[in-house]
DNA sequence: ATTTTATGTCAGCCTTGTTGACATTCCAAG
DNA sequence: CTTGGAATGTCAACAAGGCTGACATAAAAT
């Protein structure tokens, strides 16, 4: 029985998707998601975070000056799970939470220094692994990679994932 | 600035890897993967079981009769943590342990007809949303898919899972 | 007979999710 | 202008599920 997902049939795609083939895929799904994390959770492990300061760090960098609702529809979280990070996060001066101009209830969200040190430090380190994988497999395998990624995807999760395509910082 | 994978120029993949498409394909994992846990989280939770579990009745399934010891390496847990589930899994008569034939010190573990039904429902929720993925995508896409999440798992990881190949239950 | 291995269990800790209660701020309707 | 709701964020307490350490038991290996 032949395995790898080259075996199209069919006009086109039916024997292609053989329940053998989408079983590999969760489970390469979830070993890659396994090793995706494993390197910033080594460094984070140093630092006495987790995966969720990991999250914060990222989507702050990513967008100065965010509020705390923002970070939380991308994040997914409650509003009280993600607090306690944050909290955490400014008292080691790593984050900085500045009173909203126009609306004095929003809090808007700065790495500080120290805290965009560290998030380079992990982003660098997911980036390696990620720049690993993509040369070993190849440009053409990433376009698939991310085609099929973005399918995956919950609807109103992939159109904030594109809504964050020309953003720069 | 253009996005998308596709804009590969040098001989190899020179200008192929920025950072912001590696950044566009660490986000794109993260959003990717809550979505391919999504509908499984939705069912456990009628149930009153968590991702654990689903993971444990996952791996019972591919290889009946696996040992503790063979579960623990897989899912990368200890003993104690893995244990608690699978108390609750065979307390609730969805797991069977059964003492070795050979070494009678090992526990074969087995799925239940109820512990198998739920893994069904469990797996094909997540298939589904799998096989909606990979028509999304293409064939091609899909072998790109796997052969960059291959890429990124541990080495370990990675000889375990292709172990996992041939193997009909 | 002793040691090693496989498994199970108890206790206790940490991270990170949850809900509930509350404070602050803004805005809009009276 | 005041007052009531809505939005935003904080604090407290709880649960799931990781972790370590200590210990018990049974069976295999030496």
């Amino acid at each position: 029985m032949a395995d790898g997902p080259g075996n199209s049939i069919g006009g086109e795609n039916l024997l292609f998707l053989t329940d053998e083939q989408l079983r590999k895929g969760i489970e390469a799904m979830f070993f890659a998601y396994r090793g995706f994390t494993a390197d910033p959770d080594r460094i984070l492990e140093d630092h006495g975070y987790g995966r969720a300061h990991h999250r914060a760090l990222h989507f702050i960098n990513r967008t100065h000056g965010t509020t705390v609702n923002n970070l939380l529809s991308v994040l997914g979280v409650t509003k009280q799970s993600l607090n306690r990070v944050l909290r955490t996060l400014i008292e080691d001066g790593l984050v900085e939470s500045r009173i909203g101009k126009t609306d004095r209830r929003e809090r808007n969200l700065y790495l500080t220094e120290a805290g965009a040190a560290l998030e380079r430090t992990l982003s660098e380190a997911q980036r390696e692994r990620m720049r690993a994988a993509y040369r070993a497999a190849g440009p053409q395998a990433v376009a698939g990679f991310r085609q099929v990624l973005e399918a995956m995807m919950d609807d109103e999760i992939r159109s904030q994932y594109n809504a964050m395509r020309e953003r720069r910082s």
